[in-house]
DNA sequence: TGTGCCTGCCC
DNA sequence: ATTCTGC
DNA sequence: GCAGAATGGGCAGGCACA
């Protein structure tokens, strides 16, 4: 019997990782930890590493995070809960606030599963004063900790470990430690696609070896990580990665769902992520009960919100409104969605995943004809770039996000992002991408690898008629490092004490700008927003903002006038709207 | 009982 | 979701 | 090109508090 492992030596791994940035260095750092430990200690290892306590479909959540950390750090210690944030501000990290107000004590005291345990205890805690609760078991742990062990509970809880290692680094680590090494790899990859539990994987692997986990079989019950798509700027460029025949599929602008049906006709529902929605929607459940009529399956598709009287695809925004645990019931009538299905990963005791994807298609058609609520999702099979142009344009008039063109020979590779599948959407093309130059207004502080510059930018449209500016987006996304580094030096000179009184938004800024700089921003579409103020007048229900915002370029030869107008925002909500 | 903050999770 | 960056 | 780490809008739910 091993000695409990300390939470101490995990830190130490953790110290070296931090300082390394070679891949091979850190695979190496791992797989030396990795072999002197439990199989029970890989796995709360591996749930330490993603900042969590259960697999994704188990749904336990800490419940705890920027906000309620800060008050266990000051808490811990004693510490003024203003102090805590003003020096969070400044380091953007608060592990690193919690080594540097930890007093120095020796630590070493925890075992990982302790750790673990205090961890387990924060999430299951729920109902009246639990958020107190929380606090204190944390603050607890952390005053028993040494500065470095308090660095680490602290960007566990956070989820935000920052040393370079997430899931992918994990399992090459595990390789390494087990099989001597990286290759295996790919057998412990596969195995976590098909259990979705990096910590099962990791407690497996351990106890019976690498070669063990090697038939993983789908299970229904278990969600498989879902098949990613790379994206492409232009169609044209499709033709690079999949020169054959592809399929060219609508692009719903919904959730994705993959759906299991045991024989026994039990039905479970999972997200992107795992989390187990079924209860969202019980009209897709009994749309599928009948569909399947007691066969196995695991099918994969989108739903979304469908315009009750005239059948059309509604947007996103009004799908998530269904997103709920209470007055479901309701909602099934007020927001009647779809599920488009557009693929098939285990049929009747089979497994699809090795199964070409034209043949999946099959399977789909055969057995899936539409119904009430379920449809196949819209493709066609071509190799010619006019053609899918042509379906492109129309997947867009129907309400579409773009398309998804597909190999029509591959696999389903789960939880990768290859060039198998490749998305395209209309912003992705220049061309066909709403821009807008909107004035900066107001910065908020960056994090982690942000820290000492702005991690983004409030920036806002310009009204002539009450010469006031609206906010319209935060924007973060865009900007090189370099140009991140020059932030603060560019603003400076605009700095105020305060928002600038002609400035519009129920935003709260670190820092306020007098409006000077305009930049050219672009993004996917308009919504309707509670926090930003475009044409908030005019709509009554809300302002408009920017779904997906990106930093283009500065446009220093503009002044904040001549930005564009609130306005000219709202004629493209009008003229866009269906 | 109503409101607002915070969190987690969709995209 | 999008984007950038080091390996 | 992969893997990781930054960042966005916005919804519902849970809890704290007035």
């Amino acid at each position: 019997m091993k000695p409990a492992t300390k939470f101490k030596e995990l830190v130490a791994v953790f110290e070296q990782l931090e300082a390394t940035a070679s891949n091979l260095k850190i695979m190496d750092l791992l797989a030396d930890f990795f072999s002197h430990i439990t199989p029970e200690e890989a796995r709360l290892t591996a749930y330490l590493l993603r900042g969590k306590v259960a697999p994704d479909y188990e749904g336990l959540e800490l419940g705890l995070a920027k906000k309620l950390v800060m008050r266990s750090l000051a808490q811990a210690w004693g510490t003024p809960l203003k102090e805590v944030e003003n020096r969070f501000q400044k380091t953007g990290d608060l592990g690193d606030v919690a080594a540097r107000i930890a007093p120095q004590r020796e630590g070493g005291e925890l075992s990982i599963q302790e750790v673990f345990a205090e961890l387990q205890t924060i999430a299951r805690a729920s109902g009246a004063r639990s958020q107190e609760v929380k606090i204190q078991i944390l603050a607890a742990l952390l005053s028993r900790c040494s500065p470095q062990e308090a660095k680490y509970v602290t960007r566990i809880v956070l989820g935000t470990l920052r040393l370079g290692v997430a899931e992918m680094t994990f399992l090459y680590g595990l390789s390494k430690a087990l099989t001597g090494t990286k290759e295996k790899k790919a057998i412990l990859e596969n195995a976590f696609n098909v259990l979705s539990d990096l910590g099962e994987v990791a407690y497996q692997a351990v106890k019976k070896g690498v070669e063990a986990l090697q038939e993983v079989q789908p299970v229904i019950g278990i969600p498989i990580r879902m098949m990613l798509a790379q994206r492409v700027k232009d169609l044209e460029e499709v033709k690079k990665h999949l020169p054959g025949q592809v399929i060219v599929e609508y692009k719903y602008d919904g959730e994705r769902i993959q759906a299991h049906i045991s024989k026994q006709g039990e039905i479970t529902l999972y997200s992107r992520r795992h989390e187990k929605i079924t209860h969202q929607f019980p009209d897709i459940v009994a749309a599928l009960g009948r569909a399947l009529q007691g066969k196995e399956a695991i099918i994969e598709g989108e739903v979304v919100a469908i315009d009750p009287q005239i059948g059309k695809l509604q947007n996103f925004q009004i799908l998530m409104t269904r997103r709920r645990k209470h007055g479901v019931e309701e909602y099934v009538r007020k927001v009647p969605v779809k599920y488009f299905i557009f693929d098939i990963l285990y049929f009747e005791g089979k497994s699809l995943l090795k199964t070409p994807l034209s043949q999946r298609k099959e399977v789909l058609t055969r057995h899936f004809p539409d119904s009430d609520g379920l449809t196949l999702a819209k493709y066609i099979m071509t190799g010619d770039v006019e053609e899918m142009e042509g379906f492109f344009a129309e997947a867009i008039e129907q309400g579409g996000e773009g398309v998804v063109l597909k190999d029509v020979t591959s696999i389903y590779e789960a939880g990768t992002r290859g060039w198998k599948w490749i998305k395209f959407k209309k912003d992705y093309r220049r061309e066909l991408a709403d821009t807008f130059d909107l004035v900066v207004v107001g910065g908020i502080y960056g994090t982690g690898r942000r820290a000492g510059t702005y991690g983004s930018l409030l920036v806002a449209a310009f009204n002539p008629e009450t010469n006031k500016y609206y906010s319209f987006t935060k924007v973060g996304a865009g900007f090189t490092d370099q140009e991140l580094a020059r932030l603060p030096d560019r603003l400076a000179k605009y700095n105020l004490p305060e928002k600038y009184r002609l400035v519009e938004t129920q935003i709260e800024a670190d820092v306020w700008f007098e409006p000077a700089l305009v930049m050219e921003i672009t993004g996917a579409e308009l919504t309707i927003s509670p926090v930003h103020t475009v044409a908030k007048e005019e709509l009554k229900k809300g302002g408009l903002a920017l779904r997906f915002p990106r930093f283009l370029r500065w446009r220093d030869d503009k002044s904040p006038e001549q930005a564009t107008t609130v306005q000219e925002i709202y004629e493209l909500y009008t003229s866009i709207r269906r």
